[in-house]
DNA sequence: CATACGTGGAT
DNA sequence: TATCCAAGTAT
């Protein structure tokens, strides 16, 4: 759940994800869609389905790995975090590399490379294990990330409150401030869209978005103008903005009459009663465009 | 190996 | 409002 997201955005999630699955067992039994509600809202959900591979992983081989490289093996496990269970929960030597490390061992020994650049980050890698404390691997990369995200700061790092300012060979430089380099930066996107919100009997029209799709597979979605285009768009109903990576979506929800034309077959529609959306896995887009109309006439 | 993947909080 | 970026991984 941390890999790339705040621990104050994990904990409740994290709470309510242990009270439902205390154990590799229970996980490994979940039903995807139930799995998919209680990520909703946290982002790459592509951990969730590996979250769960590694559980039913866990359950072939009768146990935790406890090797290294055993760990890495899981799906969904990269360095990181094969590093920081190994580290953290087994007392194993290998230091973790995270968004904070890089910062501080790019700052501690003045690497002047783009930290995007494989590289630069292989450089950043050696310098990390050798700064490890094998004799605690536990508290040093814990230690390391703590500093990075509380004093070596991305932005007006305390430095004179680092308790290693003294070796700190950027600091030395008067580089500190300007590390690390930082890459161009990628090219946001503007897009206007649509949303239907599609009503009969109390039920609301949505479409699932099928297991190969890249993105959110396996999620409800409000339907969009194209997917039903015998749809008259009514009434506005109001905007919101959502952002997905490097895209910036401005929606538009629209209320449709049910009327003369039919909604497109298959398994992947279905009319959902407003008072079911709770039990299914609904997109953040679809949430906010819900939420937005929770106050309105249209649920009342 | 550069890029896509989600979302929201901080600045 | 715009930008950054977070206890990264897979492809």
């Amino acid at each position: 759940m941390l890999q790339q997201t705040r621990v104050a955005a994990v904990i409740p999630y994290y709470d309510r994800f242990l009270e439902r699955y205390p154990s590799y067992d229970a996980l490994a039994a979940a039903e995807e869609q139930e799995l998919l509600g209680m990520w909703a809202g946290l982002g790459y959900y592509s951990r969730a389905r590996n979250l769960q591979a590694a559980a039913r992983e866990m359950v072939r081989l009768g146990g935790f790995p406890r090797e290294y490289a055993a760990i890495r093996a899981l799906p969904g496990v990269g360095e990181y975090t094969a590093a920081a269970v190994a580290s953290i929960a087994f007392g194993l030597p290998h230091a973790v590399v995270d968004g904070n490390v890089l910062r501080v061992m790019a700052r501690f020994g003045a690497e002047g490379g783009e930290i995007t650049a494989a590289a630069t980050k292989n450089r950043l890698r050696e310098a990390a294990d050798a700064f490890l404390d094998a004799a605690e691997p536990s508290r040093h990369n814990q230690a390391v990330m703590e500093l990075g995200a509380t004093v070596c700061t991305p932005k007006d790092p305390q430095c004179g409150r680092c308790p290693i300012e003294p070796w700190c060979e950027g600091r030395a430089r008067g580089l500190a401030r300007e590390l690390p380099v930082k890459s161009s930066k990628t090219v946001i996107r503007r897009v206007e869209r649509s949303l239907l919100v599609v009503m009969r009997n109390g039920h609301i029209l949505l479409w699932q978005r099928p297991p190969d799709a890249v993105i959110l597979s396996g999620f409800w979605e409000l339907p969009e103008p194209h997917q039903l285009p015998k749809a008259k768009p009514g009434v506005a109903l109001h905007r919101f903005k959502h952002s997905i990576t490097n895209h910036i979506y401005q929606f538009e929800v629209f209320s449709v009459a049910a009327g003369k034309w039919s909604p497109p077959e298959g398994e992947l529609w279905r009319w959902v009663p407003v008072a079911g959306l709770a039990e299914i896995p609904l997109s953040t887009t679809a949430r906010k465009a819900l939420a937005g109309l929770a106050q309105g006439k249209l649920f009342q």
